[in-house]
DNA sequence: AGGCGCATGTAATGGGTTACATGATTGA
DNA sequence: TCAATCATGTAACCCATTACATGCGCCT
């Protein structure tokens, strides 16, 4: 999932402590990314050695430390966003990037939304031959339901997240809405 | 995701070689529960050492060999599905003991499922007060209309698990149908 | 005075990922 | 005979998870 720069994007949406990071992935953000407080401690060491977030005592509460995303690290998110691969299977990866570009302009996820789309409509294409080939029959056993149950569980996901994509496809557009 | 419990499911289906194991897992398998070719035969060999499974040189294919499942692994199987609580989040996990469940009798996942349907229901309760508080106004921004997009990622993905959930539930329940 | 939540870290383990390696079979 | 696929493995690294550890501040 890349833990660096989902600490990163949240360190641009809010600047934040070690220990604020961890409550903010333990509560609405983990579901998607989750990361515990060690790995953000030594992601943020890192992180500040590379140059890429700065730390600075809290003035108000003493022993706390604030860290804030530098433009280097700016960038980072940029390159990573725009440059790294999405596998496939990895919707979370692009929510991710979804909300990097909320925090900083427009990154062009357009064309990496189209493939995604493209992928999961093959896969849901697959799955639905598997439907008709395997589970046709009219009166199935137990254990064949419940192996029908799991493919439609794929299936199910498989629909409602290309209905999703429809939706934000036109938000993450390249062209403007009126040209 | 418990490799070892997903390649003894898998094992349990079908007998297999350890590369056809790889190969089931890269298909319609993978696509929930993945496993490279390095981990299935460490862990193959593994349970092996400890009694779970038996290796029979194939009689077709000189340099293949067959793995197929014991008593012993067969009731870790058991045990493991029972016992193991599912974290949050642990859908494909319940999804993996559903296919044991289809292999080896009913194994009572009715309280497990209960469960996360609660947690879900909670869950998707939490987001829909996060869209009435922070999405109502009539108008958005491009930043704010990909975060209210995140957020109905995390919704619709909510409402369809817990629709399948609800057609899945009468399959697993523990009391019979008409009692 | 003691316990709880805050806030930051270190250390050790185990598992996943990647790279490397080998030999046998099949088809062009 | 050359390349690709089959089939099995070893080795090294990195990262995530778990447990452990410390000290401050607040409330009772």
């Amino acid at each position: 999932m890349s833990t660096p720069h989902a600490i990163l994007i949240a360190l641009l949406e809010k600047p934040s402590s070690g220990y604020d990071l961890a409550r903010r992935f333990d509560r609405a953000i983990g579901y998607f990314w989750q990361a515990t407080h060690q790995q953000i401690y030594r992601e943020l060491g890192r992180m500040v050695a590379a140059g890429w977030v700065s730390v600075m005592d809290d003035a108000a509460a003493s022993r706390k430390k604030v860290y804030a995303v530098l433009p280097v690290g700016r960038d980072e998110v940029a390159r990573w966003v725009r440059e790294t691969p999405l596998g496939p299977n990895e919707r979370n990866v692009f929510l991710l990037k979804l909300r990097a570009d909320a925090v900083i302009g427009p990154l062009g996820l357009a064309e990496q939304l189209a493939r995604l789309v493209r992928e999961n409509r093959a896969r849901l294409a697959v799955y639905r031959e598997i439907e008709q080939r395997d589970f046709g029959a009219a009166v199935l056993s137990r254990g064949q339901a419940l192996q029908y149950a799991i493919l439609k569980a794929g299936i199910r996901t498989q629909e409602s997240w290309l209905a999703w994509a429809a939706e934000v496809g036109p938000l993450v557009s390249d062209a403007s809405p009126d040209a």
